[in-house]
DNA sequence: CAAGAGATCATCT
DNA sequence: GATGATCTCTTGA
């Protein structure tokens, strides 16, 4: 890897992180989450996000308050925040704003960069498209597992990074969060961000 | 193509 | 005992 290269991949600082959670899930769009899988690092550039927000937010896990799957939310910024849903899929997460404030940012989908073949085993397709485009897809794709609850990024293992690539606002679009019909009021909050016309995303 | 169901278990009631 | 920040497969138009 030549120096040029290496400059332009700045692993971002967990203080990062400790901002509004909105403004968090919005600038992640255009970096890239990397994992190291084994000897092989997996990367793709963030695409899809979602903000959780506070225990008054009702899809928010911290909206049942502290509890031990939730005590990783009340960390402090940077910390990775990985859920098991559904009896079969985990959920990447990256813990915001200030410590005791349960809040995060779901990483919806990614476009995969490099690592792309480990991401085929990982996921059992072959289908590019098909990869990492979910946050299911994502932690099934880079390996990402419970084991992963609590790291603090940036880390050996897990770490996002600045390529210089910016993502213009016009081409960010606002969307309800997926999945959280159950939440009242907060289920028609525009905290889903993603990235206009990109192929990678979860839905339409 | 869209809609519906099943998979499968940690977590909270 | 019920449910979910999901995904895949099947069915049928």
């Amino acid at each position: 890897m030549g120096i040029y290269t290496e400059i332009s991949m700045k692993k971002i600082p967990q203080s990062f992180f400790r901002r509004p959670t909105l403004t968090v899930a919005r600038d992640l769009l255009g970096k890239y989450l990397a994992v190291k899988h084994g000897r092989e690092i997996l990367s793709g550039k963030i695409v899809e996000t979602e903000a959780y927000r506070g225990e008054d937010d009702l899809a928010c896990h911290a909206s049942k308050g502290r509890t031990s799957r939730t005590e990783t939310l009340y960390q402090k910024a940077g910390t990775v925040y990985v859920y098991f849903v559904y009896g079969m899929y985990h959920c990447l997460n990256i813990v915001t704003e200030e410590k005791n404030f349960p809040s995060a940012v779901l990483i919806r989908a990614v476009e995969p960069s490099e690592g792309i073949e480990c991401m085929k085993k990982n996921r059992k397709t072959a289908a590019l498209h098909n990869l990492a485009s979910g946050p299911g897809k994502v932690c099934e794709a880079f390996g990402i597992t419970k084991k992963m609850n609590g790291v603090v990024i940036p880390s050996t293992h897990i770490w996002v990074e600045d390529r210089g690539e910016t993502v213009k606002k016009k081409d960010i679009v606002k969307a309800p969060r997926v999945g959280v019909a159950y939440a009242g009021a907060c289920a028609r909050y525009p905290w889903r961000f993603y990235i206009k016309n990109n192929e990678f995303i979860s839905k339409k």
